[in-house]
DNA sequence: CATCGACCTTT
DNA sequence: AAGGTCGAT
């Protein structure tokens, strides 16, 4: 356990600052060789010295959080008396720097006096220098510069993007956040994504792969799994392998890669074996085939061959076989239900 | 049409 | 090292 303050624990030895992201970075800012007292204590948890005091701070898409440690020097006083909660980040839109006049519970106006509060909240800042509004800097040094313009992409993507940076989607971030963005503003909503329920298999594809960072088989797991397109075997280099061991399939023999050919002959090579469900028995297959199936897919095997010896054994041949097929081909049927179902 | 390296995280 | 997509070639 960490002795720095964590804003998981609650936010109650918390106070907060309206901040977007766009505007300051404590990962970039504190992290970047640049300034020598800030450690990162925690997952996106900074503690550093400022204003000679030590303080935890840490952000949310729009609101910068700061914890202070007590110290001989400052202790606290408490011409502080606030309501509960006025401090946490309900507000989260407290105007910085400037002085207010609060309504007290009476409703009588009482001019607040500079507290603490307003201290910690104007060295924060002067410090991170946050009245210049960097968000119109780096429009204008943009605009300037193509140069610059291609490299402040990394650092101010929206909120979204860093966001799903943060949660781990690596690359992909910026293909989600833009593909959001493409719904939104080209295609007039999730009205869009609805509508290709109802459209043939190729159209929707085609329609999904306009989004960046959809290929072929992300079109196809969408197409399968969301859009009702049954008969849609989407081709990876898992399935790819599938169909040359267990069917001898030929398709891209000579091929080094996936290319858009070699997945739709592996695809038409599926449907015209298994109909216009294909997409569900490739599902089945799929999953036998994952590591974490392989023990399932042996009891079962020695299951079946203990089975047929025994029926060997009690029956001689004739009739049953027709039986147990069918119970085989229940059995296969109720496993695709599940599984997709 | 095909290939390669970059992207980023997880194993 | 694997996984799919993208942009360059």
């Amino acid at each position: 356990m960490s002795q720095h303050a964590l804003l998981s624990a609650g936010t109650k030895s918390w106070r907060s600052l309206a901040c977007s992201r766009s505007e300051l970075r404590l990962d970039l800012t504190l992290g970047c060789g640049q300034s020598f007292r800030w450690r990162e204590t925690g997952d996106g948890h900074w503690t550093g010295v400022m204003g000679g005091r030590v303080w935890t701070l840490t952000q949310t898409d729009d609101t910068l959080w700061y914890h202070t440690y007590n110290s001989p020097n400052t202790i606290r006083g408490d011409g502080r008396k606030r309501r509960a909660g006025s401090l946490l980040q309900g507000s989260g839109k407290r105007s910085k720097g400037v002085i207010e006049v609060k309504e007290e519970e009476e409703g009588e106006p009482v001019a607040v006096t500079p507290d603490p509060d307003r201290k910690e909240e104007e060295l924060l800042n002067d410090y991170f220098q946050l009245k210049v509004k960097l968000g119109d800097l780096y429009r204008d040094w943009g605009a300037a510069d193509p140069h610059f313009n291609s490299i402040a992409k990394i650092f101010t993507d929206n909120s979204v993007e860093a966001r799903l940076r943060d949660l781990g989607f690596g690359y992909r971030a910026r293909f989600l956040q833009q593909s959001a963005r493409q719904i939104l503003d080209s295609h007039g909503g999730p009205h869009w994504l609805q509508g290709l329920r109802s459209a043939p298999y190729l159209q929707a594809r085609d329609a999904l792969r306009t989004l960046p960072g959809v290929g072929p088989k992300v079109a196809d797991c969408v197409c399968l799994m969301s859009l009702e397109k049954a008969c849609v075997v989407p081709v990876d280099t898992h399935v790819w392998q599938i169909a040359k061991r267990d069917y001898s399939c030929a398709a891209g023999n000579g091929q080094k890669s996936l290319t858009d050919k070699v997945h739709r002959q592996i695809g038409d090579f599926f449907r015209q074996l298994w109909g216009p469900y294909a997409g569900w028995a490739h599902s089945v297959l799929f999953c036998s085939d994952l590591k974490k199936f392989q023990k399932l897919k042996e009891t079962h095997c020695l299951k079946q061959e203990e089975e047929k010896k025994k029926v060997k054994i009690k029956v001689e041949g004739e009739g049953m076989t027709k039986k147990i097929k069918k119970m085989c081909n229940r059995k296969v049927k109720m496993c695709v239900k599940e599984e997709v179902g």
